[in-house]
RNA sequence: GCGGGUGUAGUUUAAUGGUAAAAUUAGAGCUUCCCAAGCUCUCGUCGUGGGUUCGAUUCCCAUCACCCGCUCCA
């Protein structure tokens, strides 16, 4: 059956899994929050990834690096120089462009004055009015004057607002692991080849954010960087594509919903030799929810030349020392929050007038594990008494209100794999029902038992 | 940021230049006791700010948010 994107944010506000930012003040734009449901999801999603690629890794450890950081960070990585980009609007369709893909695509490279990266903007607008570059869209020549886009949000350190005090929030979370790859690296005495390990906030100002919470201007990344010896790198690309694919499949992504996508050669960001996304299919469409990239030694090589200290690998074994090649398997901590609540939703028909609404959430990604449903508000007190047995150890839900059926539909709404019935026989038997979420097989399990039984379920 | 569209209970929809209704949800109670049952009661709405008007949810302007398209996307 299908599902749109209104079903799914309908739900998530419905629900308290996400409603909109700032929402009593009228909202600000593209901004979301997780409700107490949707904190659930999400830190599972974060769990699980840290338990695959930190914790159960035999080469890779875990960090968390501040948000702010030396803007010299920001100059050796390219972000000031490839985060700026020069647009330029056509006055008579409105559509926007790029100036220097502009100047790039309709002036030979022999006739320019240097490098279209190294203009500046009066060069570019002389340029595009001395060629006549017609707009691609309209063919009309009449442009705006060229504005530039600044994509990393500025703030200032202090309370002086100076130029000089000016830093940036990091648009990505990859630098703070190579500004501290020398502390990690001997602190830890990792040996080549390892990773290190990070899931934080990062800061865009795209031009346009949209589709709910796949792209948003504050959004949180979970990212490896790996570093290998040259020449190993491709070995270890394929290592990390695979490894993430696997990922996702392992917990209930369904094949035909993911692809992979190799970056042409044309595409490939100035640092990397070779990318591959991660798509999922959106009910809006493919959507990019990891990159893995090749960085070859273009950011370890980049800090060294802007802070001057050494940062290469030394091979004690045979004396060998060189820049490590960086593999960057990243994956947007929002993104797949997002497809795996896409592809957990599903609109059951029970009957010609019956439909229920259904997460299937693998059990470690669901917010609550399991929820107590005492079968009448008689039986509150000992099925309190399960339900705190329960939550030493799991997020687990209560609920006593409406009738046992609607109960069953709250849960199965929100993702919950289990539900647990006390009836008048458990007091005599010591036994409870649970019902499987996705079977609706039912079971009569005893109280240790089901802890057990919760143990295996949820294991990932 | 540009073009187009939309904005009425949590949700889906009505009506109206004289301060709004239904269903559903939510809460309380009765009943039932394993899959949205029933009954009673209750809470809850004109995105925001101006203007016109005796009076604006309705007309006008601005703004904010959302949707579609474009531009962009490490």
């Amino acid at each position: 059956m299908s599902k749109t994107m209104e079903q799914i944010v309908n739900l998530a506000k419905q629900r308290g899994i996400i409603f909109p930012g700032s929402e009593i003040y009228g909202g600000l734009a593209n901004t979301w929050d997780y409700g107490p449901i949707g904190v659930e999801l999400k830190n599972n999603v974060k769990k699980a990834w840290w338990k695959k690629f930190v914790q159960e890794s035999p080469y890779n450890v875990g960090l968390d690096a501040a948000i702010l950081m030396n803007p010299k960070t920001w100059e050796a990585s390219g972000h000031i120089t490839n985060f700026n980009d020069p647009m330029i609007d056509c006055k008579k369709c409105k559509s926007r462009f790029r100036a220097d893909k502009l100047i790039e695509a309709n002036i030979p490279q022999a006739e320019l004055p240097g490098p279209v990266d190294g203009l500046t903007f009066d060069t570019m607008a002389q340029l595009i009015e001395d060629h006549h570059i017609p707009c691609p869209e309209c063919g009309e020549h009449e442009f705006t004057s060229i504005r530039q886009f600044n994509l990393m949000f500025k703030t200032y350190q202090g309370v002086t607002e100076t130029a000089k005090d000016e830093i940036y929030l990091r648009p990505e979370t990859a630098q703070g692991i190579f500004v501290n790859f020398k502390n990690v690296q001997r602190t830890m005495r990792k040996k080549i080849p390892f990773g290190i390990g990070q899931v934080g906030k990062s800061f865009r100002n795209e031009i346009t954010p949209g589709n709910f919470t796949f792209r948003t201007r504050e959004f949180e990344q979970l990212e490896l960087e790996f570093f290998c010896k040259p020449g190993d790198d491709q070995k270890w690309f394929q290592y990390w594509r695979t490894f993430g694919y696997e990922w996702l499949k392992s917990l209930n992504v369904k094949e035909e919903n993911i692809r992979l996508r190799d970056h042409e050669k044309e595409e490939l960001p100035h640092y990397s030799n070779a990318t591959t996304d991660i798509e999922y299919l959106f009910p809006f469409g493919w959507g990019e929810l990891s990159s893995l990239s090749s960085r070859t030694d273009y950011d370890l090589r980049r800090h060294m030349e802007v802070s001057g200290q050494d940062l290469q690998y030394i091979d004690q074994n045979n004396n060998e020392r060189y820049i490590p090649y960086v593999i960057e398997p990243s994956l947007g901590a929002d993104r797949v929050t997002l497809a795996f609540l896409a592809e957990a939703y599903e609109e059951e028909t029970i009957s010609e007038k019956d439909t229920r609404t259904v997460l299937h959430f693998h059990p470690a990604l669901a917010p609550y594990k399991a929820a107590i449903l005492p079968l009448s508000k008689k039986l509150s007190e000992e099925a309190i008494a399960v339900y705190q047995e329960l939550a030493k150890d799991y997020m687990v839900d209560y609920d006593e209100t409406g009738s046992i059926g609607k109960r069953y539909r709250r849960q199965d709404e929100i993702g919950t794999p289990f539900c647990i019935t006390y009836d008048f026989d458990s007091k005599e038997d010591g036994k409870v029902t649970v019902r499987d979420r996705d079977t609706m097989d039912q079971e009569r399990l005893s109280i240790s038992e089901l802890a057990a039984f919760l143990k295996e379920k949820t294991a990932f």
